[in-house]
DNA sequence: CTTAAGACCGTACTCGACTACGGAGTCAAT
DNA sequence: ATTGACTCCGTAGTCGAGTACGGTCTTAAG
């Protein structure tokens, strides 16, 4: 551990702004090191593991609140409220990957009609995506 | 096609605000109906379920720019465009499935752990989203 | 010591996606 | 004809997640 990187450093080390350093320390995601009297702040390792863990997080859809949440059960002595928290989590996981594994058959089937059937969009996709029938509607336009 | 709904029937079925449709408009997403003489816009099934597909696609992480482009592929006659943009957004779909699913393994073994490891946790989800090593920071926080 | 890069900090701005507001017009019921 | 609910429309405000700005302070190099 050795607390080596300047605020700018880390940023650099974790491909993210100062700015959202300092940002996300404002919301409590990351602490702060305390300043050595006077100065400037160091960070280690584990603040740029953190960084990491938030950006991977973020890009799979949870907010900073979640997130923020998500860090807390690494955290957290609380493995009850962590298992908790943990299953909540877990199932609206499940829920996406469930609603995105139909869309990717959707988009596959389009991607693969589109292949055999040059010419006419039936769009699968749409079926998929909670519409129950065809569509076709002639783009209603109106600018006129 | 009954073109039955007011905007407000409209934004009832489809469960959202009415001024969420007509900020779709105005982002070209759907189509207004003229207006028949001095009167009041009429919608239809097809404005339900585009609205519908429309949440959906935001749902799983689409932006209100990609929908539209999903949108256009479903009006659109154009197949080898839209083979294409199909074959890019298949391609990112899958991607999120993947981290997704690695993110459901981790979180589901970091559920199970809990429950068979109770008071210690250890954290597997830190692992699986992008940090090697264990972290165990302890909440360095600082706010005085 | 001077200087320049960068830290520190508060405040303000941006961007996407809404959401609210206010005034004028429409329409069905009374 | 009047009322009240609702539409239409433009403009403005909100919220989450940053990003930028500007002034002061630290710190390393010359």
């Amino acid at each position: 551990m050795l607390e080596s990187y300047t605020i700018g450093a880390l940023a650099r080390q974790a491909g993210v702004n100062v700015e959202t350093i300092r940002y996300y320390q404002r919301r409590g995601l990351i602490g702060e090191p305390r300043r050595p009297p006077g100065g400037i702040r160091r960070y280690g390792e584990t603040h740029a593991e953190r960084l990491r863990f938030i950006r991977q997080a973020q890009a799979l859809g949870f907010n900073l609140e979640e997130v923020k949440e998500l860090l807390a059960l690494e955290d957290g002595q609380h493995c009850r409220e962590a298992e908790r928290l943990g299953a909540i989590k877990l199932a609206a996981v499940r829920e996406r990957l469930g609603q995105l594994r139909r869309v990717e058959r959707a988009l596959a089937a389009l991607v693969g009609q589109c292949h055999s059937n040059a010419g006419r969009v039936r769009c699968p996709l749409m079926a998929a995506l909670g519409a129950g029938r065809t569509i076709n509607s002639r783009k209603q336009s109106s600018d006129g």
